[in-house]
DNA sequence: CTGAAAGCGCTTACAG
DNA sequence: CTGAAAGCGCTTACAG
């Protein structure tokens, strides 16, 4: 490591155990320096008005030339309050997420706010994940995505007096936004049917994740309500738990099983655009056209998902992630103010992996 | 909020305009009900031998029941060390970064560290970005992603104290990781002109990104070595300033650029695959069938790429992410230990937009 | 407008 | 093995 050159550092004298001899400039440093107390040093940098403005040019001058920087973590204990958020997602290379968290990012930047970002990948690594993100004087908020919430992870959050923000998942007792999953699914049957599918096929994530098990339910409840069935066996559930199913990986499976079973659907539903990439890999390698053939609806709208052509349900991510980042804000200045739940209705946006379709 | 039933938290008189009124458990109260010194209740969660097998049952026992967690803040400032670390990345929705993130995780999970994750989508941004995460206290190291070390940024790192690793950029004076770009650039130039292509086209990113200048010149390169020249007009450069022109929009639009000046090129190389997927839509649009009439290869194989068939050059995303921490914490034990780079080659991963070649 | 002092919740030599 | 005490670097009533 080079030495800071010339610089005010000064060395003081450490258990030679610790590596970082270097400890920086305090505000004791300045205070010296600039002939005042700490009191009034720190009063400068709090933007408290009742320091003369003489006084708070030379601390601020001395403080520029010195280098100084507050220390957050003694910042931190005297305030009793932290800056930074956390955000406790199954998988940061799910794009649904990333997308999330690009809306959260742009939102947070115009604050002090920052982002730690937990990985569970697992249902059962939300716990321990939470319970980090919980430790006294992490998180002034903590935002929780697409978890059920019951069971010891819903005595937890209850106990905590960190706000909470829940977000693709649904509890009464915290703040939420998620999008109306079943209300795309309904979308979606409703407008394969008007683009003349006859025998539509579901290609599900994971049974236990709530918005895939909501997609399929609209999905299903639509159909039959305009008198069509789906058969048990044109609905294909992934048990690869790679993010929760939704992967193309599933969708290919899901799609191939389909085919092998000899069930030639018209009209296929996948509960995430990454699921109906999958399955279409599928059907181009079992030379079956798109949407000739078969037509095919995703969900999410990845940014991606527009430079294939892919009819799907639109979640508006981005916004999803700066309502979020409000949400706790509001919940962090007002912390007894009613819960509230934001939720989103997705929006068919009609590519090419359907033929237009004449909704009634 | 609800209270924390039966639980032993006081209230503590605290200025009013604090909203948090309750701090929880401290050791304070640990020393208390397990009568013993709060140097003792300190030892055992330290895991300090010095404590006897009776004592320390004792004192996990009150903290158990008494649900205590150690204040983080606390703790950073006594030991002058932190356990978190920083990752400073142009976004997060940049499906790169999102798997490299995702090797980084896995990767931490197995240790106590946390991970703060900042963006500076744009280059001016870095700088404040990376001042806040050298802010004192904040980090105990720095993962930089992608960022032109030079001018006031590279005297902000040299004179840091704190550990970097840079990943996917480069500087003498700092441990990184990168992929051979150049290389790939080569490989590509080979594989197609192999695959029995006469006239060649880039679609580059922006022209301030060094990884697309370098896979641009090692494709212009190995070219001219095969005596094959790579036309003035058949080089592309995005002036689309999202993620530096890494996106599919700037790779439409270069095709359409290509396509709208009668250039006919029968094989691409694209920076970056989701580039390749933009131009591989334009071409779709235009009624050119790939790889029939042109070829085309990208750069990444993220895991879309298999699903959509698409040649390209393989950088190993996860696993760069996984060394980058195994480097920060090599650094953060020996900060003296000489400066390591770790170089990938990247592979070609043979897909369908190009003919299989026989390489010689 | 300013300073002395107490306190935030830990850790750790030092002395026993 | 254990405790009293100092210290990490800030913030903020309180008194002037």
């Amino acid at each position: 490591m080079p030495q800071p050159e010339g610089s005010d550092r000064r060395e003081r004298a450490l258990p030679s155990f610790y590596k970082q001899v270097y400890v920086g400039i305090t505000i004791y440093d300045i205070a010296e320096e600039a002939g005042v107390s700490i009191a009034t040093v720190s009063r400068v940098f709090n933007d408290n008005p009742r320091v003369s403005e003489g006084t708070r040019a030379i601390v601020q001058e001395v403080a520029e030339r010195l280098g100084y920087q507050p220390h957050v973590s003694a910042r931190s204990l005297a305030r009793r309050q932290t800056e930074t958020i956390s955000a406790i997602v199954p998988m940061l290379s799910n794009y649904f997420y990333a997308e999330v968290l690009k809306g959260l990012q742009d939102r947070m930047s115009a604050s002090s706010f920052d982002l730690l970002v937990y990985s569970a990948p697992t249902l059962d690594e939300i716990e321990g994940q939470v319970e980090k993100a919980l430790h006294r004087g992490r998180s002034a908020g903590v935002m929780l995505f697409s978890a059920p919430i019951k069971g010891d992870l819903e005595r937890q959050l209850q106990h905590s007096d960190t706000p909470v923000v829940l977000v693709d998942c649904y509890h009464p007792g915290f703040d939420s936004i998620s999008t109306d999953n079943r209300l795309g699914g309904e979308i979606a049957a409703e407008y394969l049917l008007a683009a003349g599918i006859r025998e539509p096929a579901v290609l599900m994530a994971n049974p236990h994740s709530v918005p895939a098990s909501h997609r399929m339910q609209g999905f299903r409840g639509a159909l039959e309500r305009k008198g069509v069935h789906l058969a048990e066996d044109h609905l294909v559930v992934s048990s690869d738990g790679y993010h929760d199913g939704f992967n193309e990986q599933a969708g290919y499976d899901g799609m191939m099983t389909l085919l092998e079973a000899g069930i030639r659907p018209d009209g296929i539903f996948a509960t995430s655009d990454v699921q109906a990439i999958g399955a279409m890999d599928a059907l181009r390698n079992a030379h079956h056209s798109v949407p000739e053939d078969v037509q095919i609806i995703g969900f999410d709208d990845l940014p991606i998902a527009r430079y294939l052509g892919l009819t799907t349900l639109r979640q508006p991510m981005h916004e999803m992630g700066g309502r979020a980042f409000d949400l706790l804000m509001e919940r962090m200045a007002h912390p007894e103010s009613t819960v509230a739940h934001t939720v989103f209705a997705p929006s068919l946006v009609d590519r090419h992996t359907t033929r237009s379709a004449t909704l009634a």
